[in-house]
DNA sequence: GCCA
DNA sequence: CAGTACG
DNA sequence: TGGCCGTTACTG
């Protein structure tokens, strides 16, 4: 397949001439390629210490498969690169700012922390524990872009000047084994300038349509057969049954070749099964590393407001973690639904990188504007919005900002979730989430001594999933009367309140609205609550949950306690502050007959959930929520798929089954 | 960004 | 209404 | 080329 042969076969002494480490960083233009052999120049290069790049705006020094410099100016461009061209002879300007950072803003430069916040608090009685005013990575100043000088081949590593070359030239130099000069090859020499007003993400050009058309055609290839083993003639790699290649052919030298058997595609991959929830995904998948690099991907598109980048990423990474093999090659990711070739291609950067990492992944880490947003959205109650309006409207930068100059505007919640802010991060481990379940479960009997049978409690969620550490405890309370489900959660919230469980309500969820009057008509008539509607019938609450029960005797280090007294004498008759963790807490409560919808719906990761409601759309005409499975045409007849299940875990499977997904284990619905 |  | 939350 | 979960439900 190789139209350019670098990789000879018989490598004995020269592997590595020439050395391609005194060249700019160099960006292989995909244009006109098949991916086997993009890929195969990309190691060719990376073997000789050339410094490749999958960044193009790095690049100094592209190599193409092209011949024009006008081509070659479009390829840019349709890359976000905008070029003017230069003469060979005029010497190159310096300019180069990588990021205009944001005006300094006059900002003290010390952090006073607040007694106010604390004092400020008070309004719905929030006791004041000491403000949040905690450490906070704060952004480093952008580290001047440091273009280490080194010699360049051809003169053009100057800044902003990019010398695009023929793809010739590096197979010349390969065969003359030694580095040649790029003039005789170079198609077009260019200053690269600012992208005209905002950076539009003009329309594709033809160019890139072309070469996806390439990359396109591999994909359909990679579904029906198997990537080709390369031509290395030996070996019959036999259709194996199960996912356990065969032993890898030794092939004693190159180790970097791609020498070894296909893996054999999963049914979900033959069957293209777009659908998450159908599929197995375990919470630790073999391509995890990737997975962890795409995930930080699609979180600077949710910082960044893009939404649809979000769900494609989601339904990248979705299919990669269910994805039985540990990826040897990109073109296995082309047979996955829901990637193409810009997840193939960042494999393959992911692969071939030093550290297993991806460039615009490291931007989360290193870019100031990020980790700012970053650390905004991890406030409870506060999204990518107000992240960005606390950012780049009012110019905060850390959460002492927040809490200096914007405390009264904070909803109550937000500033709930500033006040617990790195208890909040904090994961709640599996033993003492199912504590706290023993908890809820042990009041909402209290709360109905009449139940006859006791209510239940089935612990959703990330710990369903088999999470060592959950970022929030979710319970569903159910049981088989829906008198004794009623008004429940208030009732809960309200006996946990009353002893020191529930610090905060940060809100309860109405479930029944009054649409769905219509759906449960023959409830509305039959249940002693005849009279209109229960507008108090709560479905769930978000609670903050923070166990009342800590050592507050003194007696270890009797004697003078010489260091608190100071402030504090008042407060501290009997009560010392409570130093156990706030943690949140969701706790739904779900009528029986719909139980196992409730614990479908809760278990699920999000773009499980996000799956399931289309596929049940697209499939049934139905639309699935937690409370219960409806006709989509108007009025909504209810469609009960679990009647008859005698535990909520039998209902789920009868939900499962009835919607067509089989079943799956909750610890196989980890999409991330 | 991917797909029907 | 926009924004956020839930899985 | 349009659609992407939810006619979610709550807050302010």
């Amino acid at each position: 397949m190789s139209e350019h042969t670098a990789s000879s076969p018989t490598n004995d002494e020269v592997d590595s001439s020439p050395d391609f480490l005194s060249c700019p960083p160099i960006f292989v233009l995909p244009t006109h390629l098949s991916l086997e052999s993009l890929h195969e120049i990309e190691e060719d290069l990376v073997k000789r210490n050339a410094r490749l790049t999958y960044d193009i705006s790095e690049a100094r020094l592209i190599l193409g498969k092209i011949g024009q410099e006008k081509r070659a100016a479009l390829e840019l461009r349709s890359r976000g690169v905008w070029t003017e061209p230069i003469s060979k002879y005029e010497p190159p300007t310096k300019r180069r700012r990588v990021e205009a950072q944001e005006p300094v803003k006059s900002a003290r430069q010390d952090d006073i922390i607040d007694l106010s916040t604390e004092t400020e608090d008070e309004e719905d009685g929030m006791r004041s524990r000491h403000g949040p005013s905690r450490h906070l990575n704060r952004p480093k100043p952008p580290s001047a872009s440091a273009s280490t000088p080194h010699p360049s081949i051809a003169s053009s590593d100057q800044s902003d000047v990019i010398s695009v070359v023929k793809l010739d030239w590096l197979n010349q130099c390969l065969q003359a084994q030694e580095l040649l000069s790029i003039e005789p090859y170079l198609v077009y020499l260019a200053r690269q300038i600012p992208s005209p007003a905002k950076p539009q993400p003009n329309q594709p050009t033809k160019t890139t349509t072309k070469s996806a058309d390439i990359l396109q055609r591999a994909k359909q290839d990679a579904v029906l057969q198997p990537p080709p083993p390369p031509p290395t003639h030996n070996h019959h790699s036999r259709t194996h049954t199960t996912h356990q290649p065969p032993p890898l052919p030794q092939t004693t030298t190159s180790e970097h070749d791609e020498v070894v058997s296909p893996h054999s595609p999963p049914p979900w991959v033959k069957n293209n099964i777009i659908y998450a929830c159908l599929r197995s995904t375990p919470l630790h998948p073999p391509n995890e590393d990737f997975i962890n690099q795409l995930l930080k991907i699609r979180h600077i598109r949710e910082l960044t407001l893009d939404e649809i980048g979000v769900r494609a990423y989601s339904t990248s990474i979705a299919a990669i973690a269910a994805y039985p093999h540990e990826i040897r090659r990109s073109s296995e990711i082309l047979s996955l639904p829901g990637c193409d070739t810009k997840i193939a291609n960042l494999f393959h950067e992911y692969q071939h990188s030093a550290n297993h990492t991806l460039a615009t992944a490291n931007e989360l880490d290193i870019s100031p504007s990020l980790q700012t947003l970053h650390t905004f959205t991890n406030i409870w109650g506060v999204g990518t919005k107000t992240a960005r309006d606390f950012h780049y409207n009012h110019n905060w930068t850390t959460l002492d900002d927040i809490i200096e100059h914007g405390w009264p505007t904070l909803s109550r919640v937000q500033q709930i979730g500033l006040k617990y802010y790195d208890e909040f991060l904090q994961g709640i481990p599996r033993p003492e989430t199912s504590h706290i379940a023993a908890i809820v479960t042990k009041h909402a009997n209290r709360v109905r001594p009449d139940a006859g049978t006791p209510i239940q409690c089935a612990i959703v969620g990330g710990y369903r999933r088999g999470k060592p550490l959950c970022g929030d405890v979710d319970l569903i309370l159910t049981h088989r009367d829906e008198h004794i489900t009623k008004n429940l959660v208030v009732d809960v919230v309200a006996s946990l309140e009353s002893e020191g469980w529930i610090t905060h309500t940060l809100v309860l969820h109405l479930m029944h609205s009054q649409r769905d009057q219509q759906t449960l008509p023959y409830r509305a008539s039959d249940d002693s609550t005849a009279p209109g509607k229960n507008f108090d019938t709560l479905d769930k609450a978000l609670v903050v949950w923070q166990d009342p029960h800590f050592d507050d005797s003194d007696h270890h280090h009797h004697h003078s306690h010489a260091d608190t007294d100071s402030e504090e004498e008042k407060t501290r008759q009997k009560r010392k502050r409570n130093p156990n963790i706030h943690h949140r807490v969701d706790i739904i409560v779900s009528p029986w007959r719909t139980v196992g919808c409730a614990v479908l719906g809760w278990t699920g990761d999000k773009t499980f959930e996000r799956d399931l409601r289309r596929y049940v759309k697209k499939t049934h005409g139905w639309k699935f929520d937690s409370s219960g499975v409806r006709e989509r045409t108007t009025g909504g007849q209810v469609v009960d798929l679990e009647a008859g299940g005698e535990t909520w875990e039998e209902r789920e499977r009868l939900v499962m089954q009835g919607l067509g997904l089989g079943w799956r284990d909750p610890e196989e619905r980890c999409t991330r």
